[in-house]
RNA sequence: GCCGAGGUGGCGGAAUUGGUAGACGCAGUGGACUCAAAAUCCACCGGUUUCACAACCUUGAGGGUUCGAGUCCCUCCCUCGGUACCA
């Protein structure tokens, strides 16, 4: 056996018998139980970065354990292969986006291979393959012809420079991240899901979600962001429509001494002919770009139109604004304000000098000064007519009931959530199969026209897609009157090849169909693991795609993750590691020079999953010595050393060959500690904590390897002279050991569980179990405290009832010592752990 | 701005239900081995006071609840993620 501990060679050896005995392939056992381990798959930006690595070795862990649980394992990989980054390297290198993604693929897979993961390769899939995408556009064409798919028109980020649409990526600063020219806001047609009509399912199955973190749930919860309220009417002379607004707070009404309406607004158009000041606010407000966080953020801005609005109640004319902060598309672009009562209104009014009326007051009858902030609690009305005396709960109904009879307004529910607009004026994505007819309108591209496909042999320039500029491409006819028309040229958001990548890996070989009857077996996946920052928007969408695909009767879940755990980021110098950040660490380095045990280890061990992640390149080499001390005593244990594992050998059973009965005091108290250890990274492991999982391994080991009585060193040569009761312990050690670690670091438990003597292979192993008998103690150790603080540690007999281990506890001469003088006003105790005298 | 997290030694982190703060590792210091170095092994390793025994302080800041708070509550500060076209 070799000397040395050569991660490159064992490494390599067992890939190589894994792939050889498609260690990793699975299908449908309906004799077994399954468990579908997903892991959020990469954008194929080049090379694997250290979040890859956190993510693919937390599902690999997961996905080995579940394995040595007995269960039967799914764990797929994939490529989220369409997006901007290849069309920026297209312009960059002069290379298709294609050639660019394929090859990086390419590349990425030796990279995943190398790290040992235990995926089932048969299934890879990338989202920019044509059998694909095809599936997308065909339930695209679907949804068209149900009604859920709709197109608006609604803004983008314009450079008028590159005449392009840019992403809030690319822009910096209000500016085009390529020429600096300052965008502004453009409106164009866009299509829409209507994720929206799915609001109140996506918030309510939230609650089925056991298994995800608190923290999404909130978010989810959040951004879908349900609130019940009014839209209420405000008549404006001269004009058919009424200014329509949605308010949470109908109790305010009377309160409302403005409106505000966005730049986009056909009231704001209307004022700004024939006023040069307006028309110049207006085309300030346009300079922005359409991000939430600036829009919040930006100076609030207005200009009075000089049109009034009619209030609803009291008949009074009301001042109707163009804001910089209010937006066409959200809503029905234009808001009621009660500078009294809202923080924000409060503030345009302090500086537009507009009237602020307070209707809502404190119940207790205090004046809030309004000179100071607006009042935004809820109280008692004044100032409001006929509603005068009502509390805000009541107001609320009796101003709603007003309003629907006098039919100025109706109840309500409102959702933040808006409709996902899924078109983007890129080239790098799944066109969107959609024929724009002259005579007919848009019309579906028919299932035997799919795939459309997007042509891969094209020059990707700064200024707009290629496939805009191709006739050959958009040039066709119409499906339904035969006419000429033209393809839709706009691609889908790379969201949608993300939302249902997860039930394609139950049947990625099916040329015929979406899905097929596999994914009934395999869905819903057991355990996602992703980064934190996915979750809201990928998880939303896909868990929207997964309700659409059931009610087209593709799938039977109505949810389709059960656990799921979103890995901290890596950091580096306190930031995220991102390409476009430039911090990102190669991990290849780190393979290459380590191996991939390490590489998993250190990851694995540096923090918890959930937790951030601060690289160090000092810390690896803690975890590398760790491996290079496990293969020590795995090389001590080999040759004339293995244990007779005869009968252990075909049943693959571990536990079975060792006989502990003439085991002594200090032998029975190494397996307590073993086994004390293991049953700790149980829990661990169970909990998702590995970090300390591997900090009970590295505990075991130092247990095992620690010097005997009557024997001073720990070399091979005087290991060899031990007795046949130490050799046990350490080959039982050594057999719990690897199997607790095989999911971490799977090649050096591969390499040294064939060297302890059993036939079989660690990934086919059982998970360790706890011999409880070895745990049993006599005495245990418990704390004394006096008034709350440590005083002594004392021992006592495990079987202590609380009034033995007070008594024992107050025979403690430190005890004595600080309570003297005191009387005992109370004693605490905690079974098995605790005594708190408390004593003054 | 809003929503969601996080803040514990020199550093990464542990403390699972309110019950021993600092497990495990990194770095550091001292020692063994060596001609020497590397590697390896052993010991020490939050702060202040003390010859010592020991005492006191300490989980971002301030307050509160409790016999007892890193953990629960309130206020504040800082960092990170998301904010709908980065993925």
């Amino acid at each position: 056996m070799d000397e040395l501990y050569n991660p490159q060679k064992i490494e390599q050896e067992a890939q190589q018998y894994w792939e050889e005995n498609n260690s990793f392939s699975v299908t449908e056992d309906p004799d077994k139980e399954k468990f579908y381990c997903l892991s959020m798959f990469p954008y194929p930006s080049g090379q694997l970065h250290m979040g890859h690595v956190r993510n693919y070795t937390i599902g690999d862990v997961i996905s080995r354990y579940q394995r040595m649980r007995g269960k039967n394992v799914l764990q797929p990989m994939g490529w989220d292969a369409f997006g901007m980054p290849a069309e920026n390297a297209a312009i960059k290198n002069k290379v298709p986006p294609a050639k660019w993604t394929y090859e990086n693929i390419d590349y990425m897979r030796t990279q995943l291979k190398r790290l040992g993961f235990a995926y089932d390769w048969g299934r890879e899939l990338a989202t920019c393959q044509p059998q694909y995408y095809r599936w997308e556009q065909w339930l695209f064409t679907r949804l068209f012809e149900k009604g859920l798919v709709y197109k608006k028109s609604a803004a983008v980020n314009w450079c008028p420079h590159d005449q392009t649409v840019l992403a809030n990526e690319q822009v910096v600063d209000g500016c085009c991240w390529r020429c600096n020219t300052p965008v502004i806001r453009k409106e164009i047609p866009q299509w829409f899901m209507r994720i929206t009509d799915y609001a109140q399912e996506l918030l309510d199955d939230l609650d089925k979600l056991k298994d995800w973190p608190e923290r999404v749930l909130a978010m989810q919860r959040n951004w879908i962001g349900r609130s019940e309220g009014v839209e209420v009417y405000f008549e404006v002379p001269g004009h058919d429509q009424p200014l329509k607004v949605f308010t949470t707070r109908p109790d305010t009404l009377m309160g409302v001494t403005y409106m505000a309406v966005a730049a986009e607004h056909p009231l704001a158009r209307e004022a700004a002919q024939g006023s040069e000041d307006i028309t110049l606010f207006i085309a300030r407000c346009e300079t922005m770009d359409v991000s939430e966080a600036s829009l919040e953020t930006v100076e609030k801005l207005g200009m009075d139109t000089g049109l009034k609005a009619i209030h609803p109640v009291s008949g009074k004319d009301v001042p109707i604004y163009i804001a910089n902060f209010v937006l066409m598309t959200y809503g029905e672009g234009a808001v009621m304000a009660v500078p009294a009562h809202d923080q924000r209104d409060w503030e345009f009014a302090r500086k537009y000098d507009i009237t602020i009326e307070p209707v809502v007051f404190p119940e207790d009858g205090s004046e809030p000064d309004l000179q100071q902030c607006a009042y935004v609690e809820k109280g008692v009305l004044r100032n409001s007519g006929e509603f005068n005396g009502l509390s805000s709960a009541k107001a609320f109904d009796a101003i709603a009931e007003y309003l629907e009879k006098a039919g100025k307004g109706q109840r309500q529910v409102h959702f933040r959530l808006r409709d996902w607009g899924v078109s983007r004026q890129r080239y790098w994505g799944a066109p969107i199969p959609i024929i724009n007819c002259p005579a007919c309108g848009p019309v579906a591209v028919p299932d035997t026209d799919l795939p459309v496909v997007l042509p891969e042999d094209v020059i990707v320039e700064g200024t707009g897609s290629p496939i805009k500029k191709m006739p050959s491409f958009y040039e066709t006819t119409c499906p339904g009157c035969g006419g000429k028309a033209e393809r839709e040229t706009d691609t889908f958001d790379t969201f949608m090849e993300s939302s249902w990548y997860f039930a394609r890996y139950a049947c990625a070989d099916n040329d015929t169909a979406m899905l097929d009857e596999r994914v009934n077996y395999w869905l819903p996946v057991d355990q996602y693991v992703g980064g934190i920052e996915h979750a809201i928007l990928h998880l939303l969408y896909a868990r929207f795609y997964n309700k659409l695909m059931r009610d087209i009767g593709l799938t039977e879940i109505d949810e389709p993750f059960n656990a799921l755990l979103t890995q901290g980021m890596v950091l580096k110098d306190g930031s995220k590691m991102s390409k476009s950040k430039g911090n990102t660490v190669d991990p290849q380095a780190l393979i290459d020079e380590y191996g991939a045990d390490t590489a998993r280890m250190f990851t694995m061990f540096a923090a918890p999953p959930e937790q951030s992640l601060e690289w160090s390149d000092d810390a690896v080499a803690g975890a590398h010595r760790f491996l290079k001390r496990l293969w020590k005593l795995g090389r001590s244990l080999h040759g004339e050393w293995a244990i007779d594992l005869e009968h252990a050998s075909t049943a693959n059973i571990p536990e079975a060959p060792y006989d502990w009965s003439n085991a002594n005091e200090e032998q029975k108290a190494i397996r307590r500690k073993v086994h004390s250890h293991l049953r700790k990274a149980n829990d661990d492991m169970e909990r998702q904590q590995f970090n300390t999982v591997i900090s009970a391994g590295m505990q075991i080991l130092s247990t095992l390897t620690q010097p005997v009585p009557g024997h001073s060193g720990n070399s091979p040569e005087e290991v060899s002279q031990l007795g046949p009761v130490y050799k046990q312990i350490r080959h039982e050690g050594m057999s719990i050991l690897l199997r607790m670690l095989a999911p971490i670091v799977p090649h050096i438990a591969h390499a040294l569980w064939l060297k302890l003597g059993y036939s079989g292979v660690v990934i086919s192993a059982p998970w360790p179990m706890v011999d409880t008998s070895a745990l049993q103690l006599d005495e245990i150790e418990i704390v004394v405290q006096v008034n709350g603080k440590l005083r002594d540690r004392i021992k006592i007999p495990s079987d202590a009832d609380n009034a033995a281990m007070e008594k024992r506890a107050l025979a403690s001469a430190k005890v004595q010592q600080h309570i003297e003088g005191k009387t005992i006003r109370k004693t605490i105790v905690v079974p098995g752990k605790l005594v708190n005298i408390v004593a003054n």
